[in-house]
DNA sequence: AGCACGCCGACT
DNA sequence: GTCGGCGTGCTC
């Protein structure tokens, strides 16, 4: 959509478009209000019966009765969206496939802007039953079973469940389940303390000001105001300045006295023009506290941030530092499928500003667009960070191939024990959670399977359950196998890290040994000390799963062996090879410059030729385990159809991919270079009980993607009940 | 997010 | 026929 300039206004009554952040996709038309609007004002609108935040977008759209439009209902005392945000905003929804409102609500999400979650209580179950079981019925009651009697909100309560809102509310109705007001004696679902009620901002009459230009503040000066800021000052975050979070010895972020000189040239330019800076920060993986802060700061300064501070309303935004641009948290995998490392470069081109992009192990199309030319490479003077390249090696199972049972290679063990001889650390890696990912019965071969989701439910010997990573749905470990009944024969298969926990305490039973998994902490916190202490030097061998790579610094370490490094290697996710890497190097890499030890680390595998293996093997420099790998794949988005819970819906879902217009959409889609492969079950077919199909699209770099996406969308029959899903740079595909 | 609508199967 | 239960679509 074009937007029109900032400067652009509404008379009173006359029909305005105004975007909200509901799930609808397109901007809605109402009336402006007495004194008009300016498009980017924000303002809140009659929908239905509620009231809701919006943005005015531009002239009203017209097809829709004019009689019918209702008022504005107020204008809000904010400083107007600026006509780059909304740029932006429309550039990613086009960019992501995403619904535009979508992004708005992204960047509304903010506190102190948009309305108060309803400080609602929440669902418990009480004790009375049903008058009538219904099979949506039973999977309410069953997700209160699987989960506890915690106490959810209802949209959270009916997504567990798989049931629509009306299930909930019938059910509460009848006083099965009864809203307690509980929100802040919850253990660990929820971290953050109840807010505050009132959070939405007052509205302000409006002002008389008929067609005039919107409301231009003079901003009060900066408060560090330098005429030419050198990088490292005004424009980093404040946090870093402060000195918050200790940088490991191997620190990518751009250190003042470090950088290059080409660096200070081609940053300084834009800093210069406008001297404020973002820089994200991988995902902390929970809420984010300080965003009304950061949103304030952000008009007038720096913020950092999570993903979330993108769509921060930023003034004159010079630079945008992505650091470890790698890291997968950048993507966010549901709602909007954006990569804040791209959205970044979007958002730094719009607004003309610098973006850095920092990583030791770069992520593949980073290194390809550096290699095209496309972005220019600075590397960090060699001894930065310089540690002793460490040593590597594999080790092929086919020779060294441990007993039936076990998973520690006779190599691996030597290696191990001398380290523990020399009182270092090492590190056994395995990214599996759990005692044993399968439990069959020798009698006959049946597999534990989760009811909900057509995925194996995984032994937790500590918790004393099996556990669905899909869904969270726990059971109890069964003594007779619930299918042929036979006693005393379920056996768990494979390794977990708490089974490989098992092994490492019997072959060094005078070690200390600490698992590092995410389920086995009660809350982020506790997770946070647990590993400071374990990093600290409070553990001779650490099992962790890829837990260990988010930004963790263990100077201790010095030996990492990769269990089953291979295992990743040869499924379906094509960045498998490219995540193992990197998490090899995150985990053993140049932080041991500090201890100046050299680290060595151990592939255990059982075919070291798979030039992945190989590249990790030959780095020489910091990234090229990631050159000459492939061919560029050039692009491959992957397309997701939800069918609903209903067999029958699933399978006209999977029927996307057939039929006369199916066929027509395909040719279209061909006809633009882009093949399309599936429908195929998804790896996982049923997740939560419903059922999921996947196609794969693969595109040349060069072809118009999204537009024919967006044509093919049109094209095809999606049956109501079905929901397409697409992601336009998959980092897995599944 | 909340409500109205219309479909479907169970019961009168 | 009716009614409860449920998913789906609409909201300017």
């Amino acid at each position: 959509m074009e937007h029109p300039t900032q400067d652009e206004a509404f008379a009173p009554g006359a029909p305005v478009a105004v975007l909200t952040a509901e799930p609808i996709d397109r901007p809605l038309d109402y009336r402006a209000p007495a004194g008009g609007l300016a498009v980017g004002a924000f303002v809140s609108v009659p929908l239905g019966p509620r009231k809701v935040l919006g943005v005015v977008w531009g002239p009203g759209q017209g097809g829709y009765a004019e009689e019918k439009l209702r008022d504005v209902a107020g204008l809000l005392d904010l400083p107007p969206m600026r006509t780059e945000m909304r740029s932006f905003l429309a550039r990613a929804a086009d960019y992501t496939l995403t619904p535009l409102t979508l992004m708005l609500r992204l960047a509304t999400r903010a506190p102190g802007l948009g309305e108060p979650p309803a400080a609602r209580p929440l669902l418990r179950l009480a004790d009375a039953a049903p008058a009538r079981m219904t099979e949506a019925r039973a999977r309410v009651l069953k997700a209160f079973e699987a989960y506890g009697n915690l106490g959810f909100a209802p949209a959270e309560l009916a997504q567990l469940a798989g049931v629509s809102g009306a299930v909930i509310k019938g059910l509460e109705a009848q006083g099965v389940i009864r809203a307690r007001s509980s929100r802040a004696t919850l253990p660990f679902r929820r971290s953050t303390p109840p807010r505050p009620a009132a959070r939405f901002p007052p509205i302000r009459p409006p002002r008389r000001r008929p067609c005039a230009s919107p409301s231009r503040r003079r901003l009060s000066p900066p408060r560090c105001s330098r005429a030419s800021p050198a990088p490292a000052r005004p424009s980093l975050p404040r946090s870093r300045r402060r000195g918050a979070r200790p940088r490991p010895p191997g620190a990518r972020a751009p250190a003042r006295d470090r950088l290059s000189v080409e660096f200070l040239d081609r940053v300084e330019g834009p800093l210069r023009r406008a001297p404020r800076g973002m820089a994200l920060r991988r995902d902390p993986g929970r809420p984010q506290a300080g965003l009304a802060r950061g949103r304030r700061r952000a008009r007038r300064g720096s913020w950092s941030g999570a993903r979330s501070a993108l769509f921060l309303p930023f003034r004159q935004l010079g630079l945008i530092v992505v650091d470890e641009e790698h890291d997968g948290s950048y993507k966010q995998e549901d709602g909007a499928l954006y990569h804040a490392r791209d959205m970044a470069v979007l958002r730094a081109s719009i607004e003309g500003a610098g973006v850095v992009l920092a990583s030791a192990t770069p992520a593949l199309e980073t290194w390809a667009n550096a290699e095209a030319g496309k972005y220019a490479r600075l590397d960090l003077p060699e001894r930065f960070g310089a540690a002793v390249l460490p040593h590597m090696a594999a080790i092929d199972l086919r020779a060294e191939e441990p007993q039936r049972g076990r998973w520690i290679s006779e190599p691996l063990e030597r290696a191990v024990t001398e380290r523990l001889a020399a009182g270092e650390q090492s590190l056994l890696f395995l990214n599996r959670r759990g005692y044993a990912p399968l439990t069959v019965c020798r009698a006959c071969g049946h597999q534990i399977g989760c009811e909900n989701c057509d995925a194996r439910m995984v032994e937790h010997r500590f918790r004393q359950r099996l556990v669905c990573h899909q869904c969270g749905a726990t059971k109890p470990i069964p003594l007779a196998c619930p299918s042929c009944g036979v006693e005393g024969r379920m056996t768990a298969l494979g390794p977990g890290v708490e089974r490989l926990a098992e092994e490492a305490e019997a072959i060094w039973p005078d070690a200390r040994i600490a698992i590092l998994s995410s389920d086995l902490a009660r809350s982020a916190q506790a997770l946070k000390a647990r590993i400071d202490v374990i990093a600290g030097g409070g553990a001779d061998i650490v099992i962790g799963t890829q837990l260990v790579s988010k930004g963790h610094n263990f100077p201790h370490l010095t030996l990492v062996g990769v269990i089953d490094a291979d295992l990743g290697l040869q499924g379906g996710d094509l960045r498998a090879a490219e995540k193992t890497f990197q998490l090899v190097r995150q985990v053993a890499g140049p932080r041991g410059a500090r201890s100046r030890r050299r680290a060595s680390r151990l592939f255990k595998r059982t075919n070291p030729t798979i030039p992945c293996i190989q590249a990790i093997l030959s780095a020489t420099t910091r990234a090229s385990g990631a050159r000459g790998r492939r061919p560029r794949p050039g692009r491959r988005p992957s397309l997701r159809a939800h069918g609903g819970r209903h067999r029958h819906r699933a399978r006209r879902a999977a029927h996307l991919g057939g039929g006369a217009r199916a066929r027509r959409g395909r040719d279209l889609l061909r006809a633009r270079d882009i093949d399309l492969y599936g429908p195929a079950p998804a790896p996982i077919a049923r997740i939560r009980g419903r059922h999921r199909v996947r196609l794969l699209a693969r595109a040349p770099r060069s072809a118009p993607l999204q537009g024919a996406l967006r044509a093919w969308l049109k094209a095809v029959p999606v049956p109501s009940a079905v929901r397409v899903t697409v992601d336009v740079d998959p980092q897995s595909f599944f």
